[in-house]
RNA sequence: UCGUGAACUACACUGA
């Protein structure tokens, strides 16, 4: 049952529905777990009202399910779906706290997003970070800075979304002395700092950067794309492009951009047809 | 000893 309940989150992770549908119908026996993950491979992938179905169907539920739907809703932008959900459930945790900051905050309701953090019966750092994000989205950055000095403990997440703040708030100095001081970095860290070269047009920066990061990713890949792009180094930027294990229709976008703000039209129409899947 | 939920990163568009 576990190793089931194992590959069906595999399936939700990755955003195969299908699959995650076809295995769960054949599985021989389920238990709660099992349903909240088919409920999370809906819920994560755009299907709430597969999600809904599956809630529904469901023979029991947990804190978990609940928070699952009420995300499923939240992700979408039914922000009265999820308060609803969040209104109906019989015990509430910081997960589903947060979830309703979160949904909020993205919705681009501060307001709503601090009301439930002051609400909120206990607070732990996702919270804290979440409203510090909430700040940062809406450009209220002495809020952050505010923010900074109440919080309990600092972690690489939180760090991040600071970093992220500093670099939103083009502050790509503090940006930088955080980046050297914080402890540990990861890939998103890195992302964040590209980002900011990127907005600063630091070209040696950027490349300095990409060839120190121990790992990348599709953002990384495509920053760097972006950074050469918008100094109108086309045939770094196509390089780049071409050099990328895999990419996204946001590569493909800033990709016709560098073209387009070269005025190459005829190359940006060529690029235009041959992006795989367009939006 | 084990499988499921919340916080952080890149573009454009559209809607309220």
């Amino acid at each position: 049952l576990i190793l089931w309940t194992s590959m069906l989150a595999a399936y939700a992770r990755q955003g195969h529905t299908k699959e995650a549908e076809q295995l769960f119908g054949a599985m021989p026996v389920r238990d709660l777990v099992s349903w909240n993950t088919l409920l999370d491979a809906y819920g994560r992938n755009q299907c709430v009202r597969k999600a809904r179905q599956v809630f529904d169907l469901m023979p029991e539920w947990d804190l978990v399910a609940w928070s699952l739907l009420l995300v499923a809703y939240a992700r979408q932008g039914y922000l009265d779906n999820a308060k609803q959900v969040f209104d109906s459930m019989p015990l509430r945790d910081l997960v589903s706290w947060t979830s309703l900051l979160t949904g909020y905050s993205h919705q681009g309701s501060l307001r709503r997003a601090k009301m439930i953090f002051d609400l909120m019966p206990e607070r732990n750092l996702v919270s804290w970070t979440a409203l510090i994000s909430a700040y940062a989205l809406h450009g209220d950055f002495q809020h952050v800075r505010g923010l900074i000095g109440l919080l309990p403990e600092l972690n690489i997440v939180t760090c991040n979304a600071i970093l992220a703040a500093y670099v939103e708030e083009n502050t790509i100095s503090e940006a930088r002395n955080l980046f050297a001081a914080m402890p540990h970095r990861n890939v998103v860290s890195c992302n964040v700092m590209l980002a900011g070269f990127a907005q600063t047009g630091d070209v040696q920066e950027a490349e300095r950067l990409f060839s120190l990061m121990p790992e990348v990713d599709v953002v990384s890949w495509t920053s760097l794309l972006a950074v050469y792009g918008a100094s109108f180094r086309v045939d770094k930027a196509m390089q780049t492009f071409e050099l990328m294990p895999e990419r996204n229709l946001i590569s493909w976008n800033f990709m016709l951009a560098a073209y387009a703000q070269k005025g190459l039209l005829e190359e940006t129409f060529q690029m235009f047809d041959s992006i795989p899947e367009r939006n």
